[in-house]
DNA sequence: CGAAATGATTGCAG
DNA sequence: CTGCAATCATTTCG
C-alpha cells in the first residue's frame, strides 16, 4: 500500500513518487503533461510524507538497535552473576524487535492515513477545474458550430479534438454535453457566436456536403444592432438528420421550424427557433 | 462582492 | 455505454 504510493519504496529522490503522482493524475483524468502544476503540490506533499516516514523509520530502527545493545550489555553484565543461555538472549532480542516492529507498523499506518488524506484531497480537487485555454475553446466551438446540425462527434473526432486541445476525450465529451444543452437553452444569446464560428469555418468543412443549390453562407448580416433578429445558422444542409418523426420532411432552408419541442421556460418573446437535434423521444 | 460562465459530477433513461 | 438534465464548485467578469 505504501509501496504503491511510493512512500515506502527506496528512498531516492522522486522516482517512485513521480510514478505515484502520475498514476493519481491518470486516475483523475489529467493529461499528465500539462497540469503538472497541480501535481507538483501533490508530489511535494507526498515527498514530504515520505521523508517524514523514512526519518521516523530510521529513528526507530536506530533506537531499536541502541536498545538492543543496551539490553545485551545488561545481560552480559548479569551473566557474571548468573548463567544466561543464548536462548534467553535470543528471546529478549526478539521481544525487543517485536515491540519496535509494532511501533513501526503504527508509523506505517499513520503514514498511510496521511497519504490517503492527501490523495482524497487531491481527488476532491477534481472539481477544481481550470478553464480550457482560449485556443481549446476556439477549436471546440469551431467544431460545434460547423456541425451544429449534428453536434455529436464520433469517437475518432473526439480523440482528434482532444489531441488538438490538449484535453482528454472525456473532457471533450463533457464539453459537448454542456455545450449542446446550454446552446439549446440559450439559442438567442449564442446565435452571434454561432454566426461568428460559422463564418470562421465557412470554407473549411462540410461545404462538400452542401454542394446542393442553396448557397450555404449563413451570413446573417449582423445588421440589427440588437440580437433581436436572428436567423438560425443551420449552415445549409442536413439538419433534418434523424429527426425522423415520420412525415415531416423538412421545411426548406427557412427555419420557422416548428419542431414542437415546447421549451417551457423561454417565453415566446421572439419565437425563438428550436434546434433540430433533439433526439429525445418525444414523439 | 454577487452574478454569470464554465468544467465536472450525478442521476436517470434506453 | 452515451446523452441529457440538473446540480455542484470554481473561475471570471462587472
Amino acid at each position: 500500500m505504501l509501496v504503491a504510493e511510493g512512500v515506502a519504496g527506496p528512498e531516492k529522490g522522486g522516482g517512485s513518487a513521480g510514478a505515484a503522482a502520475a498514476a493519481a493524475a491518470a486516475a483523475v483524468g489529467g493529461t499528465a503533461s500539462d497540469n503538472s502544476t497541480e501535481h507538483s503540490d501533490y508530489r511535494a506533499k507526498l515527498t514530504q510524507i515520505r521523508h517524514i516516514y523514512h526519518t521516523e523509520l530510521e529513528k526507530y530502527e536506530q533506537a531499536c538497535n541502541e536498545f538492543t545493545t543496551h539490553v545485551m550489555n545488561l545481560l552480559r553484565e548479569q551473566s557474571r552473576t548468573r548463567p544466561i543461555s543464548p536462548k534467553e538472549i535470543e528471546r529478549m532480542v526478539s521481544i525487543i524487535h517485536r515491540k519496535f516492529s509494532s511501533i513501526q507498523i503504527q508509523l506505517k499506518q499513520s503514514t498511510c492515513e496521511a497519504v490517503m488524506i492527501l490523495r482524497s484531497r487531491f481527488l476532491d480537487a477534481r472539481r477544481k477545474r481550470r478553464n480550457f485555454s482560449k485556443q481549446a475553446t476556439e477549436i471546440l466551438n469551431e467544431y460545434f458550430y460547423s456541425h451544429l446540425s449534428n453536434p455529436y462527434p464520433s469517437e475518432e473526432a473526439k480523440e482528434e479534438l482532444a489531441k488538438k486541445c490538449s484535453i482528454t476525450v472525456a473532457q471533450v465529451s463533457n464539453w459537448f454535453g454542456n455545450k449542446r444543452i446550454r446552446y439549446k437553452k440559450n439559442i438567442g444569446k449564442l446565435q452571434e457566436e454561432a454566426n461568428v464560428y460559422a463564418a470562421k469555418t465557412a470554407v473549411t468543412a462540410k461545404n462538400s456536403v452542401a454542394h446542393g443549390s442553396q448557397a450555404n453562407s449563413p451570413s446573417t448580416p449582423n445588421s440589427a444592432g440588437s440580437s433581436a433578429s436572428y436567423s438560425v445558422p443551420h449552415t445549409g444542409d442536413l439538419y433534418t438528420n434523424m429527426q425522423s418523426i415520420n412525415g415531416d420532411s423538412y421545411q426548406g432552408s427557412q427555419v420557422t421550424d416548428n419542431t414542437q419541442s415546447q421549451l417551457g421556460p423561454l417565453d415566446s418573446e421572439d419565437g425563438i427557433p428550436h434546434i433540430g437535434w433533439s433526439i429525445q423521444t418525444q414523439n
